[in-house]
DNA sequence: TGAATAGTGTAGTTAAGGCTACAATTTGAA
DNA sequence: TTCAAATTGTAGCCTTAACTACACTATTCA
């Protein structure tokens, strides 16, 4: 049997881990969608200070982005979204915005909302958002 | 300037990724203290299973947290909560609870809450908390 | 008691994400 | 136009967390 009763036990961690490859992605393209909209590109410098880590990495999340077919870039070139990427920042704002709404709805500190809300977005269900969404719309 | 605008731009990532380093050391006295309630002891084995991971992954995780102070265990031997240990873990369940209880609380279904609480509880700020225990008792 | 089996330990690999140091390219200003 | 500064790439190292394969210890039951 493949289907054990110690594999179903697992299952809530095994997802909480899986979430944890996709996290970067999601924070990536979410944060190139927001550089482009405000400067027109988005480069590996805007990265490097917008997550506060070195040029090699964004450099080399970038390189894997490109693998995953999120993004394109050349070198010494601007990192542009293909749409596949764009559709994920999208969605990974849409989340991220009912995550920040929903917790200053319920009374917490924009700051803290913030910072909160950065960390929560990748582990919320479709089926909690909704009912985030639908708490903040009370 | 240390404080500069850029710093504090990625200061709310800063915290995201620092989290990350203590999530695993929570889970792990949480589901030790679980199982040690339960069964009288913990062993590497217990974990491999509640986890879903290798007996490897196990016992380098436990290792590390044995530097860190919150377990003490010897070869071949179950592994035992320090007091720093089992106050972490008391924290962390409780925090579990309460994150759980409000899930529940907003309507969201058993099972789905049980895997989101897994991922949210370790990027919950104090304040945050309170809203949600608030919000459970309201 | 003395194997089989269950449980642990160890070696070595992979992948992500972090870093510094140094090399290469682009760009902007004198 | 050319050279210095800014930007990006590359090499190489660290840590965490995952794995397989193999070695060792403990336990159990025939």
């Amino acid at each position: 049997m493949t289907t054990s009763k110690k594999l179903d036990r697992s299952d809530p961690h095994r997802r909480t881990r899986r979430d944890h490859s996709t996290e970067t992605a999601e924070d990536y393209v979410e944060a190139m969608a927001e550089i482009i909209e405000r400067s027109g590109t988005c480069r590996v410098v805007d990265l490097t200070k917008h997550f506060g880590v070195s040029h090699v990495t964004v450099t080399r999340i970038v390189a894997r982005l490109q693998d995953e077919g999120l993004v394109v870039t050349e070198k010494y070139r601007p990192i542009e979204l293909t749409t596949q990427g764009r559709r994920l920042a999208q969605r990974s704002r849409q989340r991220h915005e009912i995550v920040y709404e929903f917790l200053l709805a319920l009374g917490v500190d924009p700051k803290v909302a913030a910072i909160d809300a950065e960390g929560i977005e990748h582990h919320v269900s479709p089926q909690t958002l909704s009912k985030f969404k639908a708490f903040v719309q009370r």
